[in-house]
RNA sequence: CAGGGUGUGGCGCAGCCUGGUAGCGCGCGUGCCUUGGGCGCACGAGGUCGUGAGUUCGAAUCUCACCACCCUGACCA
């Protein structure tokens, strides 16, 4: 490809409305542009990359059995009604009409569709199958953010599998998980599998695969002593091994004027963070308050919290009104000392003593306070996130964190979906049975944002190899100016295309400095420059994309040293 | 959804407080010049100042409403 015939759209500057590196960088080497919230043009830059992509994904999709179809983005509310989804799924479904007033939705995710694929097609108890389309989704996120990382509409791989019983759902799972480690391997990602909640969509497996990133919105949990990684939200928080100490101090109401949140009251009161207990009021089963109680420097953690048959799901944090009138005060003053209602303490703080709590009154604390002296032993739960430090749940070191991007997901969906919907097929006996389900995800517009968010330095992207536009550029100094130049060039992007190496050829006449800083900006890999300087001693250069210094390559031979540069990685 | 912010040529911004017919840099076009790191000079094209209403002799500027986009939060006690 020539750039004079390409349609490049570099930006110097940045538009103001990106904040993350990958964002930012995208938009500058012209890979996306945003039509409106959420919502991006692939430029043919970036659909380039794009495609690369989705052929890596295919190709080990393919290899590991999986089958391709593709469904429809449209899809009828009445399948959604069937699943129950209709009214689950929430305002995230975007639905439109059609001009009988009938209603569709636009297709966040396919368990409705391609269950209902299945349950006409399959009726044998021949199984396993796998189906896997890489489409467009749309989900109506409440806030979309950082570019194509979390967009509205964006391309996703989703995979489903169905199955005669769980064994065979049990290895087409693993299958997965080995797909799903080569195709991150292949994309030359820095990546890790870590458990997950299965959360909302129930069944009992479920691993997320992260490429990880400093500026990542999810939290790992992973013990480097063994291969225990998990979502912080999944990760259990053990119990201390210490036993709670006896009570040493008075219980005491103290006048805390002002303080509202826990950095307030241990500045304030000048104690540890460690012996402070935050106390807060959520929704109960039965509509009434539940005390929850995680020492101060720890995070409640809602999906936990949800478990508990005490707690209303989806967890809700209590009005404020209930509050007041349960309590006698404003979250912020908040604490077991007196009331009557339900209280579950984390495992961490039912092992302290002598900690500062709410007092149930506004802009007063207790400190000393203890359990059992003070007020009734409450019910203890792992409720609060993992932190750094924790030891690791499969007892063998401490966990540390890390910050992922969340890539890819695998699920086992047992028969959620294949009973709501009546997926049966025939055993042998001739008798019906209820198909097992997986499902299967990669998020594939957003593998090249957390690509970049790994790969970039300050003049632009470094594409891994496999995900590169172009494998090569070919830059000319002057060959406006020069014949020679111009025609080693030429000849060299004829010899290289013809060799099979795709090669992006910057035939533009600009300067050296604008043609360097463009194609350092959209992360090509390797670059040829053919010059006059160059040549004079017959030679041209090479340099990689994250190389300090160009290197001389004889003209004799540079199509086969270079290509065996760019194969070589 | 709540709180905050911003809308002025393709991009980044100034002008608004204190009303008087819109400006800078980049980019774009043409010509000259230049050719190893976003070079220089000259000329030029391009804007209903987000939309609507109001105040005023006069509105980018003041008022109101609406729309769009961005940020923060929704794991806060």
């Amino acid at each position: 490809m020539r750039v004079s015939q390409f349609l490049l759209s570099t930006l110097k500057e940045a538009p103001a409305e990106a904040e993350v590196a990958s964002h930012r960088l995208m938009l500058r080497a012209g890979l996306i542009k945003r039509l409106t919230s959420g919502v991006y043009t692939w430029m043919p830059l970036g659909l380039r990359v794009l495609r690369k992509v989705e052929a890596v994904v295919r190709e080990e999709m393919n290899r590991s059995g999986a089958i391709e179809l593709s469904m429809p983005a449209v899809q009828p509310a009445e399948l959604w009604q069937e699943s129950g989804r209709w009214v689950e799924y929430g305002p995230e479904l975007l639905r439109i009409k059609d001009r009988h007033q009938r209603d569709f939705c636009f297709g966040p995710t396919h368990e409705e569709v391609v269950s209902d694929v299945v349950r006409r097609e399959v009726k044998s108890y021949r199984l396993p199958l796998n189906l896997y389309q890489i489409q467009t989704k749309f989900r109506d996120a409440i806030r979309p953010r950082f570019g194509v990382m979390r967009a509205r509409e964006f391309t996703m791989k989703d995979a489903y599998s169905f199955h005669a019983d769980k064994a065979s759902l049990d290895a087409t799972y693993r299958e997965m998980h080995d797909c799903y480690s080569r195709i991150f391997t292949r994309l030359g990602l820095k990546f890790r599998a870590v458990a997950a909640d299965t959360g909302a969509i129930g069944g009992t497996a479920s691993h997320e695969f992260h490429v990880l990133a400093d500026s990542g919105e999810d939290a790992i949990a992973y013990c480097p002593a063994s291969d225990y990684a998990a979502n912080v939200e999944l990760a259990e928080a053990l119990a201390p091994k210490a036993p709670r100490p006896a009570p040493a101090e008075k219980l005491q109401r103290v006048h805390t004027p002002g303080v509202k949140t826990i950095a307030d009251l241990y500045a304030y009161l000048k104690v540890p963070i460690e012996k402070t207990v935050k106390a807060v009021c959520v929704d109960g089963f039965d509509g009434r308050p539940v005390l929850m109680m995680v020492r101060g420097d720890h995070q409640l953690n809602l999906a936990k919290a949800g478990k508990l048959a005490q707690v209303k799901t989806p967890v809700a944090f209590s009005a404020p009104e209930a509050i007041r009138e349960a309590f006698g005060a404003d979250p912020g003053s908040l604490g077991p000392v007196g009331f009557k209602g339900a209280v579950i303490a984390d495992r961490t703080v039912a092992a302290m003593a002598d900690f500062v709590v709410g007092a149930n009154a506004d802009d007063h604390h207790y400190t000393g306070a203890n359990i059992g002296r003070d007020f009734p032993e409450p019910v203890v739960a792992d409720i609060r996130n993992a932190v750094a430090g924790d030891p690791s749940p499969d007892g063998k070191g401490v966990l540390e964190i890390l910050r992922g991007i969340e890539v890819g997901h695998i699920f086992q969906l047992r028969t959620k979906y294949s009973s709501a919907m009546n997926l049966a097929f025939l055993d042998e006996a001739g008798k019906s049975q209820v198909m097992e389900m997986g499902c299967y995800g990669i998020g594939v517009t957003r593998i090249v944002a957390a690509a970049i968010e790994q790969n970039h330095d300050e003049r632009g992207i470094i594409f891994p190899r496999a995900m590169a536009p172009f494998e090569l550029v070919l830059v000319a100094i002057g060959m406006g100016k020069s014949a020679q130049v111009r025609e080693t060039a030429e000849r060299l992007y004829g010899e290289l295309t013809a060799a099979g190496v795709d090669v992006l050829f910057d035939d533009r006449d600009e300067r050296p400095g604008v043609a360097f800083a463009d194609m350092e900006l959209i992360g090509v890999p390797h670059r040829v420059v053919v010059g006059e300087r160059g040549l004079k001693n017959g030679q041209v250069e090479y340099q990689g994309r994250r190389d300090a210094k160009a290197e001389p390559v004889g003209l004799q031979g540079a199509v086969k040293s270079v290509k065996s540069m760019v194969c070589g990685q």
